[in-house]
This record gives structure tokens, C-alpha cells and sequence, in this order.
DNA sequence: TGAAATGTTGGGGCG
DNA sequence: ACGCCCCAACATTTC
């Protein structure tokens, strides 16, 4: 009888298109393995991403046991478990999918050599990016640093391979270890429970995602193209947590926009396919970005912007935090986020742009806010998406181009539905004035039930006066004086009128 | 994957 | 009828 085989599960919680399972089962009976560490050095899941976990866990536990083969649990540091576990079960080898973040790969890299020095085979897969991230480099032989050409880059390279159908039999090892209760981990939230309502806008597991991508296929992709910016119209895939846990795959997903682009010819314009392919090619070099420069979530890109002076603002930012800003856009954002774990794209740079650029608060502690608070907080996505909008970044939106809320909201929110389903306090206010209720008649607002600075904050800065400051602060990285604002050399403005 | 300021143009009111 | 001015509307430049 062949020595059993560990599948051991990280951000990949699927049966289907997944390298290291497939190797794994034809190894040996299996050993289905996932290893919750939260020892020093790891950076902990924040509270949104453990919901999700304990859910997807939930999941793959039942699609595994279907096939009769049990879920261990286990916790701690994941060299020595993993050690302990395959003592414990004989195993002669490991098969596990890559991850690409900086602490993952010395940990992998440590694992592997030790499972060698005890004679254990140790097979790492791909299972979580289109292209590896070593393989896509300039004629230079350099990492790209700009999205562009490195969508093009990636459009030059061989189709990546078509994804595996799960297996459809697995035999389990006859030795099981011993198993925590997922239960026991405590992952969900109790008192209070603020995740008490994510249940009803997402099913985690790998069922929940291929009905997402399935639904979003014969529904919205036509229409992305157009639409996706819409806040209020929910025209995006929404598959981003589950393409963060690995319930499914890029390589999925890509092969499914495109046959599903053919086969519905002109209901899918080509423009639409290859909108939506062009964000997870986002996605993609995020990850790949992290890869090629592993301090990305704790530092600025652009080291010019080590010395920007950022404010320490926690009367601005626990504002911020809890969608009270003023701002009806930036604050819908807020609450969306508070109670789905979830932001739309748009409105994610909204908020973001907010913080950083009107507020003058550090990326990172918005990156933080997000990593708690997102069920979809990945730390290659969430970090090359901060330094995206704070300008420190790799083909980052420059500093000067500063999001105005009211515009945003006017535009992307034209009717205001999205703010008035997250800020229910400002549902009676009309449109005309439903994103700058400042500038509306108090007459008006206390028809429509507000008191501002009583219902809903009055504005936390004045618009144009943070864009002044915040152009301002930019001139410190411009012309390279430490720490000190310089002296605007264009001539000075009029103050806006915009709030008199 | 902007916004605001500045520049240009052309139609219409009016002396 | 003509030129002047005003000012949307659009284009360009700057931050």
C-alpha cells in the first residue's frame, strides 16, 4: 500500500483546478491538512478575513467529506505541525499550492528543506496566478513597474493552461490524525456580532463562487464594460474574496470570460471580456509587484514618499473609519464596507483618495482599516492598491490628481441609490443636493428629517481648502526639502466659495 | 481608473 | 447691417 500523500490547504480551499490536490491524490491516500498559524512574525487575519475562513473552512470540510475524505484542523506554527503531522500519519509526501507573499516563501522554502533532511518529498504548485511571476519581465530583463506594458506583455504569452476538473475520486489515508474542532478556533465574531449580517451577501466556499462567476457570466459581463463603475447598479463580479481564499481560480475564471465571450458573439461585445480580463490582470500584477519588491505593504515604492509627512489625525480617521466624514460617497463607502466586509472598486478610490489625499492620513493606516475589515483583505492587493491612490506606488494615480467626492458621487452615483440604501439617515434628500447636503437650505434638510451635525455630520474639511493643503504637502516631495512644506512658488489662489 | 484653471470659439443680444 | 460684448460650450493646460 502506498505511503500516504498531505494535501496541504493554504489560499487555495477548492477541489477544482487545484495542482496540488491532484498531485497529492495521485501520490497516495490522502491526508487533507489546513494549519491555522497565528504565531509572531505571521501577519494575523484581520476580523473580516477570519468570518470568512471559518465559513470556506465550513465549506471545503463538507465538499471534501463528500468524497469521504476528512478535514484536519490543526494550529500553530505551520513547520512544526506540518512535522508533527506527517510523523504522525507516515506521509512520504507534501503537496501544497504557492504563495507568493514575502513571509510565505521563506516559510515554504524553510519547510521544504527540512521535510528533504527527513526524506519528504515536498511539491509546491500553481494554482493562484495566471503566469508566474518570474517569468514576465521587460526586453531589459527587468520587472515591469507599469501596468500597460505588462498587459501587453502578458497578452504575448502562451494561454495559461486550461484548468483541472476536481478529482473526481479520493481515497483517504487509513491513519487520519487528530483534528481541532473549527468550532473551537473561535473564528467568527460573538459579542458583538458585526458579521451578522455578511450571510446574506455571500456564500463562501467553492460552490458560492462558481454560482458568482456562473451568475455574473450570463448576466453582467455584457454590460461590464459600461457599468462596472456604477456603485449603485452591482454590475461587478464580486468574486474577489473568493479569489482571495483560493475557492476559485484565475486560470478558472479566465477560460470561462473568454469561451463565454465567443460563445454569446455579439451579446458579450469583445470590449466587455476584455475589460473584466484586464482587472484581473490587476490583480495579477499586484501579486506579481509583491513578488519583485517584498517590503511593498510597509513601504512607500517611491522612496521620495518615506518622507512625506503624513498627519496623525484619530479624530479625521476613526471618522473615516465609521462612514462619518461628511461626505455622502466616502461615507456610503464606509458603511457598505462595514456591514459586507465589501466595497465597490469605485468607491474603494473614493474613500481611499479621501483619507490620503483630504485627510493627509497615512495609506498605511487606511491599509490596515481595510486588511480588519475587507473578507476580500489580500496583502499584495491591499497594499498595491493604497500606494495606487496615495501616488507612492508602481504606476500610481499621481498625488496631484485628487478625487473631488462631490463629482465622484454626482457621477458615478447619478441617482443616488447606493448612498441612500448606506446612509439611510439621508434617504428623503433629493438628488440635487444629496451629495453636498451642506450646500442644501436647512429648511429643505429638516423636511427631509436631517439636522446637519445631528443626523449626519457636517463635511470634516472644507473640499477645496484639503486640496490646497494636500497640493501643498506634495511640494515637499517635489522639490526634496525633509520634512518641511516649501513655499508654493505659483502664485497664490482665491479661496474656494465653494461652501459660503 | 481627475479636477480646476485657463484659453478659444461661436451664436445671439444689443447699441 | 455691423461690430462689440457676453458667456456657454468645448478644448487645453496645469496641478
Amino acid at each position: 500500500m502506498p505511503a500516504p500523500a498531505i494535501i496541504w490547504f493554504r489560499q487555495d480551499l477548492r477541489l477544482e483546478d487545484n495542482p496540488a490536490l491532484a498531485a497529492a491524490a495521485e501520490a497516495g491516500p490522502l491526508v487533507a491538512l489546513y494549519i491555522l498559524d497565528e504565531t509572531r512574525g505571521v501577519r494575523p487575519w484581520g476580523g473580516a478575513s477570519r468570518w470568512w475562513l471559518a465559513e470556506s473552512l465550513a465549506a471545503l470540510e463538507k465538499e471534501l467529506r463528500r468524497k469521504a475524505v476528512p478535514l484536519i484542523l490543526r494550529r500553530g506554527p505551520a513547520a512544526r505541525v506540518l512535522g508533527e503531522v506527517v510523523a504522525e500519519t507516515r506521509a512520504k509526501s507534501v503537496h501544497w499550492n504557492r504563495n507568493y507573499e514575502p513571509y510565505a516563501i521563506r516559510r515554504d522554502k524553510a519547510i521544504k528543506a527540512e521535510l528533504a533532511k527527513r526524506g519528504i518529498e515536498a511539491t509546491s504548485h500553481n494554482a493562484a496566478l495566471l503566469f508566474e511571476p518570474w517569468t514576465v519581465k521587460t526586453q531589459a530583463g527587468e520587472p515591469f513597474k507599469v501596468f500597460t506594458p505588462f498587459w501587453r506583455a502578458l497578452q504575448g504569452l502562451p494561454e495559461p493552461p486550461r484548468p483541472l476538473p476536481a478529482p473526481r475520486k479520493l481515497e483517504k489515508a487509513y491513519r487520519q490524525p487528530r483534528s481541532d474542532r473549527l468550532a473551537d478556533w473561535a473564528l467568527k465574531p460573538v459579542k458583538p456580532d458585526w458579521a451578522a449580517g455578511f450571510g446574506n451577501f455571500w456564500q463562501p466556499g467553492e460552490a458560492g463562487a462558481r454560482q458568482r462567476l456562473e451568475e455574473f457570466l450570463a448576466g453582467h459581463l455584457a454590460l461590464y464594460h459600461e457599468m462596472r463603475d456604477r456603485p449603485d447598479l452591482s454590475a461587478t463580479a464580486r468574486l474577489s474574496p473568493h479569489l482571495h481564499w483560493g475557492e476559485i481560480g484565475p486560470r478558472q475564471i479566465w477560460h470561462a470570460v473568454k469561451a463565454q465571450a465567443i460563445a454569446s458573439g455579439d451579446l458579450v461585445p469583445p470590449r466587455a471580456a476584455e475589460s473584466f480580463l484586464r482587472e484581473l490582470a490587476w490583480r495579477e500584477f499586484s501579486h506579481y509587484l509583491l513578488f519583485h519588491w517584498p517590503r511593498l505593504p510597509s513601504e512607500p515604492w517611491k522612496p521620495e514618499f518615506g518622507r512625506f509627512l503624513w498627519r496623525n489625525d484619530k479624530a479625521g480617521f476613526a471618522a473615516w473609519q465609521r462612514g462619518r466624514t461628511g461626505y455622502p460617497i466616502v461615507d456610503a463607502g464606509l458603511r457598505e464596507l462595514w456591514d459586507t466586509g465589501w466595497m465597490h472598486n469605485r468607491v474603494r478610490m473614493i474613500a481611499a483618495s479621501f483619507l490620503v489625499k483630504h485627510l493627509l492620513i497615512a495609506w498605511q493606516e487606511g491599509e490596515a482599516w481595510f486588511w480588519d475589515t475587507l473578507v476580500d483583505a489580500d496583502l499584495a492587493q491591499n497594499a498595491a492598491s493604497w500606494q495606487w491612490v496615495a501616488g507612492s506606488g508602481a504606476d500610481a494615480s499621481p498625488f496631484f490628481r485628487i478625487f473631488n467626492p462631490v463629482l465622484q458621487g454626482e457621477k458615478f452615483d447619478p441617482q443616488g441609490a447606493y448612498v441612500r440604501r448606506w446612509l439611510p439617515e439621508l434617504a428623503q434628500v433629493p438628488i440635487e443636493f444629496l451629495h453636498k447636503p451642506w450646500t442644501a437650505p436647512p429648511t429643505l434638510l429638516a423636511a427631509a428629517g436631517v439636522v446637519l451635525g445631528r443626523d449626519y455630520p457636517e463635511p470634516v474639511v472644507d473640499h477645496a481648502l484639503a486640496r490646497e493643503r494636500a497640493l501643498a504637502a506634495f511640494e515637499t516631495l517635489r522639490q526634496g526639502v525633509a520634512g518641511r512644506p516649501v513655499r508654493r512658488t505659483s502664485r497664490a489662489r482665491e479661496p474656494s466659495k465653494a461652501r459660503q
